[in-house]
DNA sequence: AAACACTCTTGACTATTGTCAATGAAACGT
DNA sequence: ACGTTTCATTGACAATAGTCAAGAGTGTTT
């Protein structure tokens, strides 16, 4: 069990066998069922979810339409970071897209395992950092490029994604309609 | 000199004296006249700028247009992260839209300060969540909202940057071109 | 003071994306 | 295996944003 975590976190920080134990102790499984929801908007976010098996995602929704802010599957961490950091109402919803094995960082674990393991704020410290590069590069992409090459870029990046989820979200993803990525995609085809 | 540096450590990790004279020791000021470079694509990043006075842009450029990523006033951080972390070349750009003093932590600086205090390692985790947050609702407000949503909330979120920066520059760190910014205006000045 | 660069606005036109509605195919649950 | 939901596609039309070109107002430089 949390195989998958730990060689995540050891590629960004290496740990000793007893330091991966007193950390294992603060872990909590979960399995999600597909559309279960991990945290619903106006809740608290209790965790952070590594996700060993399946897939999630984490969207927001205005006047009745989603935004997918982000998805989750095998190997990658999500939460509403700013609910879970203050304490305040989620603006974001996480559902599984599959069922899912979640490996989750309580608050208090999350606190604890700061003061207590140097190694622990050392690995949130990387995780964040990439994942904040990660999001300045989308966002170039999205204030930058047309749609079509925001979608060759995304499928290019995230093949398995593009494969495992409905192109609906991925249109989602992208910030535009479904039957737009639909046409999109059909020029592309046509072009071929 | 570094007193708003300090400050704005201090908001999120207190600091000792000596602690503060510790750290000291590895900043290096810097001034920049308006227009000149701090970074420019494809060489490599070589610190992380903390502004004290003066205002910057970081920016891509595509096909001859501008994209801006971000502006950064007084109290705030701007780098390319991906190339100071990695020394990659920077794919950005960084200048100044005013004469400008900054705090500039280098690579080693800040490699030895991740070593020698604990308390820098934090603060730096806590400024990129703090970055991350926020770019994820910007993200999220460019894929849900209509570009005049955007607006208001850029103007009433960054009121100050919003009078300083020439319209275009809004334009585009919001994604559109200047004309449609300044129709927009029209319309919203119309309205009231 | 004249020349220049920069910024913002506006108009006419084009391109892209969204909306609404309908259809067929595939996947799902029982 | 059946009915139900979910998904993707397509068409006709509307709304939004981009392109190109021109002009006016500012402020800066020399």
């Amino acid at each position: 069990m949390y195989e998958l975590f730990f060689q995540k976190f050891q590629e960004k920080v290496p740990l000793t066998d007893e330091e991966q134990e007193q950390i294992k102790a603060y872990l909590t499984p979960k399995k999600l069922r597909k559309r279960q929801y991990l945290l619903q908007e106006g809740e608290v976010c209790k965790a952070i979810a590594f996700v060993e098996r399946g897939a999630l995602r984490e969207y927001s929704v205005d006047n009745g339409s989603e935004h997918i802010l982000q998805f989750a599957i095998e190997g990658w961490t999500i939460s509403d970071l700013f609910s879970f950091l203050t304490g305040e109402q989620a603006t974001y919803n996480i559902d599984a897209l599959e069922n899912a094995e979640l490996v989750l960082i309580t608050k208090s674990a999350h606190e604890e395992l700061l003061k207590k393991q140097p190694k622990y704020e050392t690995y949130m410290r990387l995780l964040i950092t990439g994942a904040y590069i990660a999001l300045q590069r989308r966002l170039t992409s999205n204030i930058s490029l047309p749609v079509e090459e925001r979608y060759t870029s995304f499928t290019e990046m995230y093949p398995d994604i593009a494969q495992r989820v409905p192109q609906h979200m991925i249109a989602s993803f992208m910030g535009v309609k479904p039957e737009t990525l639909s046409r999109i995609r059909k020029k592309m085809a046509e072009r071929k």
